[in-house]
DNA sequence: GTGAAAGCGCTAACAC
DNA sequence: GTGTTAGCGCTTTCAC
């Protein structure tokens, strides 16, 4: 069923039609209301790729993420779908699993006009933004892992100042020597949460050391075998801050391992947005991003810019807070139920 | 950059360099190189929508499914879209939010030729199918959430044994009073899992009991009140058995409310895909589902029946296996460290 | 208020 | 082996 066909059912022409069809107020109500009642009828609808040629526009945009198996992303996405929903756009997804060279030909892959607007949260191993920087007219918007130096709306959330209270939130429970797990330091999100970390330990009067830091991978098994390392040493670290959940679980393990106890020999706080946390064993103090949110935020930046056709740089960042939430990993005493 | 303006740098004829581009045998091996060098030089891409419009093909599928913030949904649009990515295709993504509203208004969506395959989990609250058997023409593949009197592929797991082995296996660690915790009749998955859970209790000559059998709902509040009910009772029951993880959650809530402990006043097994179930406190016992595999399984039928061009009914479902992960949430005696 | 016609960029049947 | 051309279905300018 085309316009063509529905214009012959309905003795009219095809343009006449298709104005009808848009509520263009060239057309009279009556044959307006006509050529609905018939396009209903025969379930006529456009067709999306003529449309899009002839309009140059697709009403589809693109989100691209390192992962979707993930307490995180998994609720960003449901957010922008929710906006994109209400506004009639069509959602393409795109997974790099961390890897910049999937990420480079994702991005290479949508500059043909398949979507009019593109969202993106860097993978780990993104060292060079080249691939982004050719985005010139397609509007862009970034979402916690950004490109700093890259003039485009940037939805995050107030990494440097988690990762300050989640430190000084250790320290004021009795942690005198915190390790810091984090991951790549390409990442936008380390580096800030690493400063608010590092923040904390001057406010207090501790001595940075760099011994424990541990910059983790995507290699698990590598990560696990730093973690025990860290644990195993006599002067091992007695608060650990992990900057993805993911690291906290191995500590968990590890602790476990060693028997170390949590929160009494070690104490534990980390970047989740995982609903178990507060059942796990013991329950795990966290900083929660607003992942939701920042999806719905993140979109609606993103249509402003595809509905206005203005450039990205013209729009403002936005940050959102992130929140603590205590529970026993970090207790100080044993007051714990 | 378009197909004309190539041509003309080329000073050959615009249907010479699209056949080049895609190796027409018709075309010299000499300029198909110039053609191709051209092309990368001057950074050229089809343009798809008059590409898709041409073809009637879009190289782009649907993935419809009531959630994707979820350890199970999570995971399998990981596994379909690698092999989308392998494949050279797009993947929209469409949220029910359980509501068959949404669901029928997606569907209705997709019959315009947006897309060449679609890929879909049923909502909770989908209780005809009508607006899918419309899909006449369009390939179509279930995946967990089935229809089962429509004939598509289904790509399930083994939902009537594993709530046999769940329960049988509950029973086998002291468990003779054994509450169901489901999710809406309307779901194939509820009524099979339900299926093996009776068919334990026959087997082991436990008679049923329907007030052990809770319907619960998107209502947390409302289903955390019925499980508080369930548990109170003099007559309450000793082991649980959750079609969802959520709902074992809730279970812990409510046991910790009520000072009963897990497991020695109850056992709790659930449906789980979540990593952290093993860092519960107890440790929880999960029937784990292969949700990756079924995602890349699924994808895989969906792309042989438009590659193919046949019509669903001519393939098989496929049907994988979950597996039994036996944690501390159902230990008979006090062994568990 | 309605219709004719050009053209979005590409593909494929057909000529040469 | 290369070029010409019709047309996928729609939108929009322009004529009437």
């Amino acid at each position: 069923m085309n316009l063509k066909q529905l214009a012959k059912e309905l003795n009219l022409s095809i343009s006449s039609v298709s104005k009808a069809l848009r509520d263009s107020h060239e057309i009279s109500a009556s044959t307006k209301k006509a050529v609905l009642a018939k396009a209903t009828d025969l379930n006529y609808q456009v067709n999306p790729y003529a449309s899009s040629l002839r309009k140059q526009k697709s009403k589809t945009i693109a989100v691209v993420v390192p992962e979707v198996a993930n307490d995180f992303f998994g609720p960003v996405i449901s957010g922008i779908e929710s906006i994109a929903q209400e506004k009639g756009y069509h959602v393409l997804i795109y997974l790099t699993h961390e890897d910049m060279q999937k990420e480079v030909a994702i991005i290479k892959l949508l500059q043909n006009g398949r979507v009019d607007g593109i969202m993106i949260s860097l993978s780990e191993q993104t060292t060079s933004t080249a691939h982004l920087e050719e985005l010139k007219e397609m509007p862009l918007v970034f979402f916690d892992r950004v490109a700093e130096h890259i003039d485009a709306p940037k939805v995050t959330t107030d990494d440097k100042n988690s990762g300050f209270i989640a430190t000084d939130h250790l320290i004021k429970n009795g942690c005198k020597r915190i390790a810091f797990l984090t991951l790549s330091q390409n990442l936008s999100i380390s580096k800030k949460r690493m400063s608010g970390y590092l923040e904390a330990l001057k406010k207090n009067r501790i001595e940075r050391d760099n011994s424990l830091i541990l910059n983790c991978t995507g290699d698990d098994r590598k990560n696990n075998n730093s973690i025990r390392k860290l644990l195993k040493r006599k002067n091992r670290p007695d608060g650990v801050f992990a900057s993805v959940e993911k690291l906290a679980i191995s500590t968990y393990e590890i602790c476990e391992e060693l028997k170390l106890k949590i929160p009494r020999d070690i104490k534990v706080i980390c970047f989740s947005n995982s609903q178990t946390a507060a059942f796990l064993n013991p329950s795990l103090t966290t900083i929660t991003q607003p992942a939701y949110e920042m999806g719905r935020e993140a979109a609606t930046i993103l249509f402003k810019l595809v509905e206005k056709n203005r450039h990205h740089f013209l729009l403002e960042n936005t940050m959102l807070n992130s929140k603590l939430i205590v529970r026993n990993s970090t207790r100080a005493k044993r007051t714990q139920k």
